[in-house]
DNA sequence: CCGGACTCCTGGTTGC
DNA sequence: TGCAACCAGGAGTCCG
């Protein structure tokens, strides 16, 4: 599943490309995955034709590239087009005349002043994922700095510059809950998924379910180190991609699904001790960890 | 504020 | 061999 690292290797491999580059022709073979756009096909196409595109930013799994009208209103960057891969969408650069993925939902047809035509290719099986042009908005905490509205309400990634640790410590610490819900919680800390959330955890020590209640400073902080080596690997890696679903934008099958200590790894032994790793039910997806390693602690009482 | 249930969706895998 | 049931889960919504 595209988590954090897999969209920023889309991200980082697309700003060469698009950067500069004008939208000749779009084509939407699926307007399902056009959910996120608030308009009709025909305004999505619209929006896009002509447009030139600009260099492509990233906030936890939501992807975009800001466009520069073509009635030419100078510096007028006030829309970008959008992108998540939810589960299983792919951003593929191809050349105009390759042959199409069969799932392919939508085609951008781009010329760039350097490398000519390109074909831009959003693939997706399971149509979680999603394009759509969108507003830029300018953002509460850090000047000049332009975000999709339906991003918005996404909390900064442990990746960008301007995330406030102290600030997601205090966050956290108000959270009545467990703590791998709250890894997941875009609204809380974004860019995690269920792979990287059991992995920072496995890392961390901590049982998925162990309330943040009874976490303490320390072991939070520690948590949140784990989480940045843990998608700082994959990103150094090319991203993760045990299940093959996720391609990068040149079409290389992503890897190194060898280096996962938890997540997928039910009954092989933990790295650490030996112990069989099991997989549980939890918040309708697998939870992996180690019964020896990761053991819940009771949550502080709160009072009597 | 919290959590659970539900929705979107389809290809690959499993089970009979 | 064939077909149906099952499984993967990111994000949003609704409800208790």
């Amino acid at each position: 599943m595209p988590e954090l690292p897999e969209v920023e290797v889309v991200r980082a491999g697309l700003a060469p490309a698009v950067s500069g580059a004008v939208v000749e022709r779009v084509e939407v073979l699926d307007e399902r995955s056009l959910k996120r756009h608030a308009g009709p096909s025909e305004d999505f196409v619209d929006r896009l034709t002509g447009a030139t595109l600009a260099p492509p930013s990233r906030r936890g799994k939501f992807l975009w590239v800001p466009i520069e009208s073509a009635s030419g209103e100078a510096s007028a960057r006030t829309e970008a087009l959008v992108v998540h891969l939810g589960m299983s969408g792919q951003v593929l650069l191809r050349t105009p005349d390759a042959p199409r993925d069969r799932l392919t939902r939508i085609v951008l047809d781009v010329r760039h002043p350097e490398h000519g035509p390109l074909r831009v290719d959003f693939v997706d099986q399971r149509i979680f994922g999603s394009m759509a042009v969108d507003a830029l908005l300018p953002t509460a905490d850090v000047p000049a700095e332009r975000i999709p509205s339906q991003v918005a309400h996404i909390a900064r990634d442990p990746m960008d510059p301007h995330f406030d640790d102290r600030r997601f410590l205090a966050a956290l610490a108000r959270k009545d809950t467990g703590i791998k819900r709250a890894l997941l919680d875009q609204t809380l800390v974004s860019g995690i998924g269920n792979i990287y959330a059991d992995e920072a955890l496995w890392a961390s020590r901590i049982h998925y379910d162990q309330p943040t209640r009874a976490l303490s400073r320390a072991k939070a902080t520690t948590l949140l180190a784990e989480v940045r080596l843990v998608l700082g690997k994959a990103l150094a890696e090319g991203g993760t991609s045990f299940d093959a679903q996720y391609v990068n934008v040149n079409g290389a099958s992503g890897y190194f699904s060898h280096s996962l200590n938890a997540y997928g790894q039910a009954g092989e032994p933990c790295p650490r001790c030996g112990r069989a790793i099991v997989r549980e039910q939890f918040m309708n997806r697998g939870s992996h960890f180690c019964p020896f390693c990761q053991r819940v602690r009771a949550a502080r009482p709160v009072r009597s």
